[in-house]
RNA sequence: GCGGACGUGGCGAAACUGGUAGACGCAAGGCACUUAAAAUGCCUCACCCGAAAGGGUAUGCGGGUUCGAUUCCCGCCGUCCGCACCA
């Protein structure tokens, strides 16, 4: 028997190739066993990974493994999200083609995946830039036209004017593309869009029912749904200015009815029909219509930009007092999307309108009176008051609480006709907007439509499909290549054959995205979206991926299966029950004295933040742990770390320490001690085989003290495992494997002092090496294989089950109960465990420490707190 | 500006629903084994006073509730994250 060190290198591919001859992650959807899906967000093939991509991948694999321990059919599947911009950068840079350069990335990933030892069902594989794949998402976009989910209008976008191409968001650096360099133009284009909006308040409401999704990500999608309550309020216009808007009324929307009276103007997006109207005939608003559309559209522009104002020269009549009437502006920042692209400016109870008030004069009127504030004397100077309180200064609302007046102003208003639509309507508004899904780009799947100039776009008949994408292209000049491949774009058109043209924009790759869980229910290619598949493996029981992907991808993918099923295509309508959101590896960073990065390998530490170069040995600036990046350096290759330490060192590590959703930083000290631990177990479990009974030993009839305190440090190991894992607790689970090491460690010293080895302790030894081995497993998978052989087995690890706790180890006889005397510790008592408090009582009273703390008086109170402790008032 | 989270030894952290603060690991120091080193095993390791026994102080700071607070409440300070002209 060697207790040699254990080979890692020799081990590890060997377990793999086992693994994958048995086939044994291969999922069967009619497997009778009750059904586990886990999945991690599957990956970009952006080229070669690094160690800091494998942690969520490892997480995942943990629990599939575990699960499967547990007697459950798990799907742990794994995928390629490979359309996208990088390809298409390569292939304007390298001249590759996007469809090589993917599928190379993808190859050279998918081995470096598979170095990780991950259980997954390959046989699943899916790639989004397959025509096999998204074949079945030009389906899903007639299935959403078809039901009113899709449409098509005009939209801004970013435009290069030199370049003459739209711009992603990410394209455009400050204003500028990033390419021509060129100041950028926003530009309306006809683009498709999905009406994620119908669903604004399903998508809402359900938020409450995902208890296993972190509060951090509900909050951010309840934000980004942003639901408010308000009034719709029309203004009619003065009679001086009736004539010259051309319309009776102008339509606000407003969350603060209640601060009506104190409304001092109103303002019109420069998009607002009014705004336009009055424009047509004055070139001086036109100019300034004009000027509010320069610069960006990113959120720094916007924060920046200066509010600006337009006196049109109308004015509106009050609703609520016709007596009154409000000078009409038209203003940079309201924006035509949200409301009605009008609102009315109460500068007394509003900062943004406080200033604009301020810089054109416009009067200030306080209407809510805050809590002990004197009504003479209350006025509002530099900072808008927008706290609770009573109105004032506004007639039949005065006295009124914030939300009564609210109530009282909707009524009456609801009740006032202007024409024939009541005064005020009450109205929900979401910030949530429709999805628009078009991108001017090559490499993402083609909307199945074709344009024709007399039947108007038209979907692509079904038995048409898949739109694949030509692979004809040049990508030697500017600008959408679909739109230069007249031989794949040109076409008849479907409804009368006249020549007619492809869409030639593709979809967002995140639409790629919102549905791959569904398809991986389906075992069988033909079949993407599989009902039955989905209605068996959906929800995903747990998701794990970044906290990037908190709103866009999670919140399209619930759109996605609601709008589905509203299709029905599913039946189900939460994709995720479960999603944990994974820290990120990082590691320091390392500059040579010129400034340039160096790679870990390159520099050798010399001291707490400081290194030295390998070669040279010149001095080493270290960086703070940052994330893992190609352009830093700052990486570890994985198939480096297996060929060092072996995978299952870094798996180890990757789990330790650190707490799965905080960012954990990737040492070598770290890896040291992982590979010490892996080690370790080797030692022990060889050890505990040569000191312990046989595989076929019986069980003695009764344990000594040392055996049964052994026995119950594993079935305490097994127990506690369970539920760390189960909890995704992943650093606590390993914390509780290194305290029952150690415990082991202490037995098999003992047990090597006797001669010979006592039955009792000898069975307990080869027990709590199988079962160390099997709770490791999930975690430290090659190891513990080898491991299971050397305890005797001739199955697989992956395939045994998770070891059998015997509850009855897992109590106590007696317990040690804390003594606190005023709340400060003054020693510990074991009693029975089943002692009652006046027992507890009796003793706790004799104690020496406690006697002493009362000094002869008798206590005020004795609080025993059954199994936890005891505390004595003084 | 709005919303949220977090703050515990030299470091990563643990502490279940208000009940022994610092489990476990890393680093450091000591000892054993060794010709020596590596590896391994054992011991020490929050701070202050003390030779020790023991005592005191400690979970960002200040209050509060409680027999008892890292945990609950209020106010500050700091760090991080999300949203951001949303009427």
């Amino acid at each position: 028997m060697s207790t040699d060190r254990y080979n890692a290198r020799d081990a590890e591919p060997r377990w793999q190739a086992a693994w994958s001859e048995r086939g044994i992650f291969r999922t069967r959807n009619d497997d009778p066993r009750p059904k586990f899906f886990v999945m991690e967000m599957f990956p970009y093939p952006s080229g070669r990974i690094h160690i800091g991509h494998g942690r969520n991948y490892v997480m995942g694999d943990v629990l599939a493994r575990y699960k499967r321990m547990k007697g459950f059919n798990v799907l742990h599947p794994m995928g390629w999200d490979s359309f996208g911009l990088p390809a298409e950068n390569a292939a304007i840079e390298r001249g590759i083609h996007p469809k090589s350069w993917t599928y190379e990335n993808i190859a050279s990933m998918k081995e470096q995946l598979q170095l990780l030892g991950l259980s997954l069902d390959w046989n699943r594989e899916i790639a989004t830039c397959d025509p096999s794949y998204y074949v079945e998402q030009q389906r899903i976009f007639l299935d959403f036209l078809e039901n009113d989910l899709a449409y098509r209008k005009e939209s801004e976008v970013n435009w290069d004017p030199v370049d003459n191409t739209v711009l992603a968001n990410e394209q455009v650096i400050e204003g500028r593309g990033w390419r021509s360099g060129a100041i950028v133009e926003r530009r309306k284009l006809s683009q498709w869009f999905f009406r994620i909006t119908a669903f604004a308040q399903e998508l809402l409401d359900a938020l409450d029912t995902l208890d296993r999704w972190p509060d951090k990500v509900r909050l951010m999608q309840r934000n980004w749904i942003g639901r408010s309550e308000g009034l719709e309020v029309l203004f009619e216009l003065s009679k001086a200015s009736l004539a010259a808007a051309g319309t009776a009324a102008v339509k606000v929307y407003t969350t603060r009815p209640d601060t009506l009276f104190g409304a001092s103007f109103l303002a019109l997006s420069p998009d607002h029909p009014l705004a336009r109207h009055l424009a047509a005939s004055r070139p001086e608003l036109a100019a300034f219509i004009a000027d509010c559309k320069t610069g960006g559209t990113s959120a720094e522009a916007i924060e920046t930009q200066e509010k600006k104002g337009f006196d049109t020269g109308l004015t509106v009549v009050h609703p609520l007092d016709a007596d009154l009437t409000v000078p009409v502006y038209v203003a940079n920042f309201v924006l035509m999307d949200y409301g009605t692209g009008a609102i009315f400016g109460c500068p007394a109870h509003d900062q943004r309108d406080l200033d604009f008030a301020r810089k054109y004069g416009l009067t200030v009127t306080p209407v809510v009176l805050p809590p002990d504030a004197d009504p003479a004397t209350f006025a509002v100077e530099e900072i808008a008051y927008d706290g609770e309180g009573t109105l004032f200064h506004s007639h039949f609302l005065d006295g009124l609480t914030i939300a009564a007046a609210k109530e009282a102003v909707a009524r009456r208003l609801e009740r006032f006709r202007v024409g024939e639509e009541p005064q005020g309507t009450r109205k929900v508004n979401f910030r949530l907007r429709d999805w628009g899904i078009s991108r001017q780009r090559y490499w993402g799947c083609p909307i199945p439509i074709i344009h024709c100039d007399s039947c108007g776009p038209v979907p692509v008949p079904r038995d048409q499909l898949p739109v694949t994408l030509p692979d004809d292209v040049t990508f030697d000049r500017p600008g959408n290549p679909l739109d230069r491949a007249k031989a794949w774009r040109d076409v008849p058109c479907p409804k009368c054959g006249a020549p007619a043209k492809r869409e030639t924009d593709t979809m967002d790759t995140f639409v790629d995205s919102s549905w791959y869980f569904l398809r991986y229910a389906s075992d069988d290619v033909n079949t993407p979206l599989d009902k039955a598949a989905v209605k068996h493996w959906l929800p995903v029981d747990q998701y794990i991926g970044g906290i990037e992907h908190a709103i866009l991808h999670l919140l399209y993918s619930r759109f996605f299966t609601r709008a589905l099923a509203a299709c029905g295509r599913v039946d189900v309508t939460e994709p995720f029950a479960g999603l944990f959101t994974q820290g990120m590896i990082v590691h320091e960073t390392y500059k040579d004295p010129q400034g340039r990065w160096l790679f870990p390998e390159e520099i050798t530490l010399t001291g707490p933040g400081t290194a030295v170069m390998v070669e040279g040995g010149a001095p080493v600036t270290v960086g703070p742990p940052e994330k893992m990046s190609k352009s830093k350096r700052n990486v570890v290759a994985p198939e480096v770390v297996a060929d060092t330490y072996g995978v299952d060192t870094a798996r180890w590590f990757m789990l330790a320490d650190t707490p799965p959703e905080r960012d954990s930083e990737w040492t070598q000290s770290g890896i040291e001690g992982a590979w010490r631990f892996v080690q370790r177990v080797w030692r022990q479990v060889n050890e505990a085989i040569e000191l312990g009974a046989a595989a076929d030993a019986a069980k003695p009839d009764a344990f000594g003290p040392e055996a049964t305190a052994l026995r119950r440090a594993a079935h305490g190991l097994a127990h506690q495992v369970a539920d760390d894992v189960e909890r995704l607790r992943f650093n606590v689970a390993v914390a509780h494997v290194h305290e029952f090491s150690n415990a082991f460690g202490q037995a098999i010293a003992a047990a090597r002092g006797a001669s010979p080895v006592p039955d009792d302790l000898a069975f307990a030894l080869r027990e709590a090496a199988e079962m160390l081995v099997q709770v490791v497993g999930p975690m430290t998978p090659h190891l513990a294989e080898e491991c299971w052989v050397l305890l005797g087995h001739d199955t697989l690890l992956a395939e045994a089950s998770w070891p059998q706790v015997d509850e009855a180890l897992l109590v106590e006889d007696t317990i040690t109960l804390p003594i606190q005397v005023n709340g400060k510790r003054r020693g510990d008592v074991t009693v029975p465990r089943d002692a009652t408090p006046a027992e507890v009582e009796a003793v706790v009273l004799e104690l020496d420490s406690v006697r002493k703390a009362l000094d002869g008086k008798p206590p005020k109170r004795i609080i025993v707190v059954p199994q936890r402790i005891v505390n004595v008032v003084a």
